[in-house]
DNA sequence: AAAATAATATACCATTCAGTACACAATTTC
DNA sequence: GAAATTGTGTACTGAATGGTATATTATTTT
């Protein structure tokens, strides 16, 4: 062997996370990323090839991170109604904070990659149907704790929040009111309390 | 005066409309524009100015035939959670029918211009706005018409409806199954029947 | 220490981009 | 009908793009 890698491919991968989630995959120049990343330009291309794979290697990289905090933060909480109520509250929070509100990666890749890039559509699906599962197990989970009634459609609610949850991510970068989103959060978690 | 134009106005930017909607704002190219639009390159300098404002006039067009059109959709059926069914039961149908799954333009514009541009975010949401009020009127017309239950919050669920309606939008790009977004449409007009 | 190997840095490539200068064509006013 | 005016078509510009060839530096194996 030979001369060793200098810099540290998680945190080269992490930069690019940031600059993808915020201004996109066309928008984002091979300039931008050798800036942020700080390796140069044969370096990416060494590392990780082209533009696309590099952004396919942030791109999964963002889902699996995302689906683990996801689950722990859901699991956090005993009651599953809470639990829900501070995911969406800390989606909320978070968008409305400081710093550039470059919103959900994945979400983003939606609209822009996936109708053209079949790999893309396939990424973006699974992790979408993958929070689905998750949501699914925890409004489960609160059924089989008696919190939540035996009638409720686990699955049906799971995948209305799913929605909720992108359509959240979408509309915040447009900056509506607060009591917009949070009145559209009440609304979504009143269907936890129906039959 | 002198020469006329030669060009529908309405029709080129129709074509423009159908190109942003598809590619994004980054991704359509002027030779792309000047292709579908089927004028040359100074004609659309001369008409609409730069590529920006060009997307802007492009932009403002599709929200306001947008909401001309949802507000007639919905006032055409007698039951508020007919009309509410309908629409979002056409919005599906587009999506998952033929052609290109473009999405919808505003909410296209939303993820990829409005972080980064105050001008389009004030567009978007103003029009996510509008639709809110529309919705919320269609919900309080079911109120006083006895269809709807006296103690629903309109505004609450109407901007609950705006937060579906950009999920389904995004979402979609993804192909989920259709199940899964029947699912949650049913979920979501559940919530018509609520005290 | 020498040779081999792999990562980095500089500089460059062809292509494409948004935007424009300029010549030509067509219409109106005088 | 001539002059003036405006739209159209061609061709071009400088800048920026994604990607790469090449030379250099650093490390490991022999």
């Amino acid at each position: 062997m030979a001369r060793l890698r200098e810099f540290d491919e998680n945190k080269a991968l992490d930069a690019a996370i940031l600059l993808f989630s915020e201004k996109g995959y066309e928008a984002t120049s091979l300039s931008d990323l050798t800036a942020k990343m700080g390796i140069q330009r044969p370096s990416i291309y060494a590392a990780f090839g082209d533009k696309k794979e590099l952004f396919e290697r942030a791109l999964r990289k963002y889902t699996q991170s995302r689906t683990a905090y996801i689950r722990t933060r859901l699991a956090n909480h005993s009651s599953v109604k809470e639990a829900f109520r501070a995911f969406f509250n800390s989606l909320v929070a978070s968008q409305y904070g400081e710093g550039p509100n470059c919103g959900c990666f994945c979400t983003n890749t939606i609209v822009e990659l996936a109708p053209h890039d079949e790999k893309f559509e396939i990424i973006t699906r699974e992790h979408e149907m993958y929070l689905a599962v998750i949501f699914q197990e925890t409004i489960e989970r609160g059924i089989q704790s008696g919190e939540l009634k035996e009638g409720l459609n686990a699955r049906a609610l799971a995948q209305t929040f799913v929605v909720h949850m992108v359509g959240l991510n979408v509309l915040m970068k447009s900056r509506p009111e607060r009591a917009f989103v949070d009145n559209s959060i009440t609304s979504i978690l009143s269907l936890l309390d129906a039959s």
